[in-house]
DNA sequence: CCAGAATATGAGCGATCGCTCGTGTTCCAT
DNA sequence: ATGGAACACGAGCGATCGCTCATATTCTGG
């Protein structure tokens, strides 16, 4: 039964971390603000691989950049995988944790943003439908293929699935 | 801290149930197999909603066929939404509870098998990575969609969500 | 009506949790 | 060398967990 966070307990993080749990409490108040401190550096290390994906990509055409933001998406995945796993599936969306939602909320602006730059490549009209719809599948995509699927970051082709996602992507948003 | 799993501690269970432990223990051996049963009747629920979708549409061809597919994926999610979303978010994937995983594989086999009966119809050569693809992106979609944006299934148009997600698999499995 | 089987009950056991606090140790200005 | 601030330590507190078991209640065939 126990897993993800309750596997944690205090006591073995800090024997782990080769400290007492003394000590730890020293530096968190409790593991609620310890569990958030890790969950936000975690973050902070994903959303800087996006903003700068994004930043790399504003003035290219949407052709291009997708490739870029879904190889963009799988390095950041790739960071972690484990932490990222708890994070990610663990997290109650409700209750004292609920301050992790922001890090999805600015990758949404950010990537609707780059959307209404480039508005006149595109099909769709409702650019917010069409960056959750984007944000959604990319995120979907490459977090079951690190987590489960690694087979296919690594195939026949160099990248199969980075290349399917862009495909995907591409396919929705372009005028066919 | 305490959400999910954790929260439903084997005494409120029994009394949320109007029984007490020592009887609701008569019936389920651990707590481990009493969330087993649960989790594997509401699996068998969802698994029900998409064998009928996917018999349905079987002599169908994909055009309109995935249209189908993606209104079942809905139906199936909005079927206790609350439990579905404790289920799949924090059930481990490793570990004593692990046998929940032959549902996705399923119905990841289903999907192929439709696929490669339409193969014809269809751009792909690897059926298996679209068929991947397609299920990974319709379950992202419509469970992010029923679970936190439930403004996207009934918008201007009548379920923006579902023609979005329609045109992403299209685009993707069709030929340009 | 009754004996025994089947079922229901909940106090409480041992384990583990997050966390505290009295104590020991290290460091540095004087 | 010394006194005090800062830091480290870990036994153990109170709460809660999954679960047991001695006991009470209900059902059933003769």
């Amino acid at each position: 039964m126990r897993d993800g966070f309750d596997r944690a307990s205090t006591n073995r993080i800090a024997a782990q971390a080769g400290v007492s749990i003394g000590s730890l409490y020293q530096y968190f108040p409790s593991k609620e603000a310890l569990v958030m401190a890790v969950a936000e550096r975690h973050n902070r290390d994903l959303m800087n691989i996006v903003r700068r994906a994004l930043a790399e990509v504003a003035a290219a055409p949407v052709r291009t950049g997708v490739r870029t933001l879904v190889a963009a998406a799988i390095t950041a995945h790739a960071h972690d995988p484990a932490l990222h796993r708890v994070l990610s599936e663990q997290t109650p969306r409700t209750g004292p944790l609920a301050g992790l939602e922001p890090f999805n909320r600015e990758a949404h602006a950010l990537l609707r943003a780059y959307l209404e730059d480039h508005r006149d490549e595109l099909r769709a009209t409702d650019l917010d439908l069409a960056a959750f719809v984007c944000m959604t599948s990319i995120e979907a995509l490459t977090h079951t293929a690190v987590l489960y699927r690694p087979d296919v970051l690594e195939g026949p082709a160099r990248e199969p699935l980075a290349d399917e996602a862009t495909q995907l992507v591409l396919g929705y948003l372009l005028p066919s």
